[in-house]
DNA sequence: CCGGATCCGGGTTGATACTG
DNA sequence: CAGTATCAACCCGGATCCGG
């Protein structure tokens, strides 16, 4: 990107994470950790080839990604964030937390269950930390991912869980709304969602206040 | 800007905000309030008069500017943040802090003084909350600013003092090094930085921490 | 002077094909 | 798997012009 040349540290952050995708990247190295080349492409859907192999050039020399040839047997090259590219954190969450009020329709957008991963953590906790911490199931579209309640707060990773107190299966937006409790078990059933297990499990994530 | 597609609050905000030079007009308006168009383009040095009035019909669109015909004697158009633009203000500081990092060397980047009222306002504070308050004026190559210690914080906003206990002269560099405490009157004054009135005024003012 | 609109050249991005 | 190569489309920057 073409420098803004003003001496101001918002121009100066946006001389480097100001391009097209740059903090899309950060997002999926933040929700997945250490990736590889095609696991990126995988999250970040639309992008082209080039402009990705671009990118991590650049971010990998403005310190924000590292690239690892690991060693035998995974063989393979992986891209993993600098400690200055985690300091990029903040500026996901604000951006985040700014973009929930555009959310209004899912359209044919893309999407990747993972992503749930920062919206649920920061925004979701455990609507009864006093009780027994449960595991939830969600199952939206691409790979499932896993939602733990851990000391009041809301934990998600990728991948299945062994004795989910719940599963639920259906649309990403109809599983959110269930979520955030603006429609309860009963209307999305309606909508098609699948809720297997205990549905007293699902109550307890719910958004902070 | 052509959307991402994704169903992600982070996408769908740099859908909105990810364009060349927007965030520097929110930085602008919420730095300075209600500008003419022309104060814009002053505060945005390197942008193309067609971008400045394309980006202002977009933000305008998306709800994040308003655009106000002032009545006589003013009788000009004014630009200012809607409340939906004023919720940006957490990304220009999760940003800006970022970017303080990258503050290297001035090298021949321009330079607006009032550029320093979010970061003075957020970063420093009065180191001795408990004396009477001070009054600083800085001249540092545009407008002056005057810089106050109000409730132990720091207020910055454009202009001249009418009875500052200090003012400070010189380059943006320096005196940002002397307010920031890594060099000294002494040090400063060697630069070249002019120092007027009571030099322990300077010292009230100091980063955080 | 204010608030733009128009035009054009060049740089960035997107889509697809191809390769060690 | 991890990219390069190529080319078209689009966005951006710079200059110029224009109606109040």
């Amino acid at each position: 990107m073409r420098s803004y040349g003003q001496y101001c540290s918002l121009a100066r952050a946006l001389d480097v994470i100001g391009d097209r995708w740059t903090l899309l990247i950060v997002r999926e190295l933040a929700a997945r950790g250490p990736s590889r080349y095609t696991d990126l492409r995988h999250g970040l859907p639309g992008i082209a080839t080039n402009m990705l192999a671009d990118r991590l050039r650049e971010m990998e020399e403005n310190d924000i990604v590292r690239r690892e040839e690991a060693p035998p047997p995974i063989a393979t090259t992986l891209f993993s964030l600098t400690e200055r590219g985690e300091e990029l954190t903040p500026v996901l969450f604000a951006l985040g937390r700014w973009g929930v009020a555009l959310m209004d329709e899912r359209g044919d957008d893309e999407w990747r269950g993972y992503w749930l991963k920062y919206p649920l953590e920061q925004l979701f906790a455990d609507a009864a930390p006093g009780e027994p911490p449960v595991t939830l199931e969600l199952r939206t579209g691409d790979g499932p991912v896993v939602v733990e309640t851990v000391d009041g707060a809301v934990r998600v990773h990728s991948g299945s869980a062994e004795q989910p107190d719940a599963v639920l299966t259906g649309d990403p937006e109809d599983v959110i709304e269930l979520l955030k409790g603006s429609i309860d078990v009963r209307a999305a059933r309606r909508r098609g969602v699948q809720v297997e297990g205990d549905a007293k499990a699902v109550a307890r994530v719910r958004p902070r206040i």
